[in-house]
DNA sequence: CGGGGCGTTGACCTATGTCAAGACCTGTGG
DNA sequence: CCACAGGTCTTGACATAGGTCAACGCCCCG
């Protein structure tokens, strides 16, 4: 295992300062796992058994309500980490965890967790830091779904996921995971229908190209000005 | 210093399971202060150099965008920490703190941090939980502010403070500290227009009563059904 | 080739924000 | 002790962003 992976997370933050050796440790009892696309990782509500590193791909983590309602909490990144309950001692999982893409896990025990931030402190650190971002990004939202209209909520969210996960193209940048305009919508507070609507403006006007599940911004600018409430022009 | 405040911070959750010779050590490095009503613990992007703890009274904490509007992002109750960047690696306060009555708190210098979490599991893990808890909260808003309509947000609001700080009146229970309309609105994304309609609808259905910053639930159930979307009779 | 998922667009409706005017407290200074 | 000023609250009238409902077109995949 140790040895396999060392290449693959050599780059990942997480696991910045740590020596070689130390690596060794770490990933003594990791073990990968592949979830294809649209396959759960884990389940809210679900026991926390494990917690995870994205190795490669893209989640999307998803809170529903009793009622079924659904709103997407955050897309993850690879490098980061996911299902950090122990992390913040909770022994369920807050939301589910489902890859956008088909992805590759590192997975550790939960039991592993106090062993590897007592003798990693660096990775310990990491992991706080990582849920101290994640506040901070909510909060952010909060601020957002407070104060911003729609049309610069939604503005905003397709040029976070451009700027997260943004491969170039000849249409502009194209947000490289499939993400439909119900995506948008859970993560913006809105419904498709106005999401539809506002992509099909911004592409009469130049700033994204935007198809089936797809969408490429192509005057990552103008959009800027828009999330920021320009009356525009 | 330490043998004054044993009493009060005897029952604080987030010392549970300390020792009294652990518990001095723990305060050793502490100083006590007093805020007055509507003064600053800390503001939003100072250097964080202290961190706290609320022994009496309740804070408001508050975030500011450039252009100057306000998000109420939470109310803390006496036995809470608060300002604990360091937790989560900043260097920054990412919001002020602001006393909603006359506050005694406990602080402790950042520098004492890598210490006392390292000598007491017990206290890091308590920490940990409470930022845990606070990104659960912050997402439940999200979720809140995505999916309910106004009028349920401000039930809901006003519930939640009557829960934390509920006390127990002629009028039913009050929350026990000043809280304006534009407060709530603050803390719901709305208007204190539409909050104060709101207040005085339900305050001619005799679900509350309310005054200039005063607000008492008279009928917690009829409000609750209220804030879970009932159409009302 | 057919069906289900996704997207687009129009027409309409309504929750809630905006604007405006005033009433009502409360604490402060004369 | 009174009166005034500033902060707070209330209420009406009105405007509109964006949700709801409905119908349809378009892919894509099996």
């Amino acid at each position: 295992m140790a040895k396999l992976n060392r290449s693959l997370i050599a780059d990942v933050e997480i696991f910045n300062g740590l020596q070689d050796e130390d690596l060794d440790t770490v990933l003594e009892p990791a073990s990968a796992l592949r979830v294809a696309k649209d396959a759960a990782v884990f389940e809210q509500g679900g026991a926390a058994e494990r917690f995870f590193l994205l190795l490669d791909g893209a989640l999307r983590v998803v809170q529903t309500t009793r009622e079924g309602q659904q709103v997407i909490a955050r897309y993850i990144a690879a490098g980061s980490l996911v299902g950090i309950a122990p992390a913040i001692g909770r022994d369920t999982y807050p939301a589910s965890a489902v890859a956008a893409v088909d992805c590759v896990l590192l997975s550790w025990p939960m039991s592993a967790w106090p062993d590897l931030t007592a003798r990693f402190p660096v990775f310990a650190a990491n992991a706080y830091r990582t849920v101290g971002q994640r506040l901070q990004e909510t909060q952010d939202r909060v601020i957002e779904l407070s104060l911003a209209q729609v049309e610069q909520r939604v503005a905003n969210a397709v040029l976070r996921l451009v700027r997260q996960t943004g491969r170039k193209t000849e249409d502009g940048i194209e947000i490289d995971f499939p993400v439909s305009r119900q995506d948008i919508a859970d993560m913006t507070g809105t419904t498709l229908h106005t999401v539809s609507r506002l992509l099909s403006a911004w592409e009469s006007q130049g700033m994204v190209r935007s198809g089936r599940k797809r969408i490429s911004v192509t005057d990552p600018h103008r959009l800027m000005l828009v999330s920021q409430g320009a009356k525009d022009a």
